[in-house]
DNA sequence: TCAATAGTGTCTATGAGACATTATGCA
DNA sequence: TGCATAATGTCTCATAGACACTATTGA
């Protein structure tokens, strides 16, 4: 009890030095993981940087969150100025990042945010002098990566996997109209596993509001297959689950 | 592209301007939704405001993160403060939220927490003047609370609901040893159904690793309940999915 | 005796996964 | 012709959910 009040003082004589002018300085950034599906990879945008720290290091690209901002208009504006495809994507939080030593120069806590992108022919980055180009995430280092980018971006990736699962985003990485084996292909990417066709295909058709037959079919090269747009449902009933790694025994 | 140099040249105006010393002030703190099952009901710790603004509103705990102090340290801070009960509880990252409005006085980026905490008999808060109890989830306005705390609960809820479905988070909830009914009934108070409680128990048998038998039994007023303790499995293989509400047609 | 609860057994519907088969177009 | 792919059909197994039943205890 004691000691219990005595934490509690603590905090409240903190609270009274507490002056919002003077408040040790923190800044407050977003990241943006921004995956795409291309040649049947998972890709992620990383820009290189240009000054230091990690100086030369890849990074997620970023920016502070302006006085006025909301966190997620922040995230918005680093889209459109990293690919020009804002309204395109998903968007969604992922996590904060704020531990003290995560940015030499000062206390820097940064809201990460998970994109997902169709892989539209557009090249990477229509911005300037920075280098910034898609990296298919088997390829990427993470302990190369700058500041602690390299778990910000297991994160997302675990996010993007898991979310594949219950919701349709699956098709948020496809442009439209889309066929089933499209489908297939970019669950096979994120996931890196190979999946049944035929089950699959049996799957998401019996999945409601999944996706919608437009009665076209485009040819493939070895037949014809038949075209679909995005249905409305975001969470999927059931859930399209991954191949769960066997376990030994 | 003339757009898309405008833009990029405005952004790095703006990180030219920038001096980390004479950043406009942000400040960065926690707030924490402490959940617990009381009497079959899911109830969450609120603080009584004792200044503005919303003096008198009630409020999730929280508080400024320190200098030198990582994000989950200062969540762990300050559920200590407010149960002392911080090495029982299970403590996740929820979201952050940071509308520039979201705290009149000043900007606020609130990176929030949720914990799940047994209900022991202890009273809620240990500590000192200001006034802290649990309320019934049910029973709380989220108009009535303070900032957008509301918002902030109700996703925390959310959240709990889903993870129970595929974690074993439930036994958190209970101090150990625990019967499959009292699992029963916290899987019943946060989502706020009633489950059969045969086939519950088989599902829950059947999930590998979610409880333990310590071979032991207890009464319960009417016969013997089979004592478990916690099992080691994190994640629930089948998961225990929430009765889907019916859809009509 | 009746009501409530713990625990077991059984039946049906559904989804997952494996596999076979047909049709099509390219090399 | 051989091969790869789209699409359909069928089979087995596991799980979900509904229900019946027994045993036990307290009012």
């Amino acid at each position: 009890m004691a000691g219990m009040a005595r934490r509690r003082s603590a905090e409240q004589q903190f609270l009274a030095e507490y002056d919002p002018h003077r408040f040790p300085p923190v800044a407050v950034t977003v990241d943006i993981v921004i995956l795409t599906v291309r040649q049947g990879q998972l890709c992620v945008l990383l820009v290189r940087r240009g000054g230091h720290p990690f100086l030369g290091s890849w990074a997620l690209p970023g920016g502070f969150v302006r006085p006025a901002e909301r966190l997620e208009q922040a995230a918005h504006r680093e889209l459109e100025e990293e690919t020009g495809l804002s309204a395109l994507a998903h968007l969604e939080q992922l996590a904060t990042y704020g531990d003290p030593a995560r940015d030499p120069r000062m206390r820097v806590v940064s809201v990460a945010y998970l994109a997902l992108l169709p892989n539209l022919a557009r090249p990477a980055a229509g911005s300037d002098a920075s280098e910034a180009r898609f990296w298919p995430v088997a390829d990427v280092d993470p302990g190369d990566m700058a500041f602690d980018h390299g778990r910000i971006l297991a994160d997302a990736v675990e996010r993007a996997r898991a979310k594949l699962e219950y919701t349709s985003l699956a098709a948020s990485l496809l442009e439209e109209p889309l066929t089933i084996a499209d489908l297939r292909r970019i669950y096979e990417a994120v996931w890196g596993v190979s999946l049944h066709p035929a089950n699959f295909r049996r799957k998401v058709l019996a999945t409601d509001g999944f996706v919608v037959p437009t009665g076209e079919e485009r040819p493939t090269g070895r037949g014809w297959a038949e075209l679909y747009t995005r249905g409305g449902t975001a969470n999927l009933h059931p859930a399209l689950l991954r191949p769960r790694e066997r376990m030994e025994g």
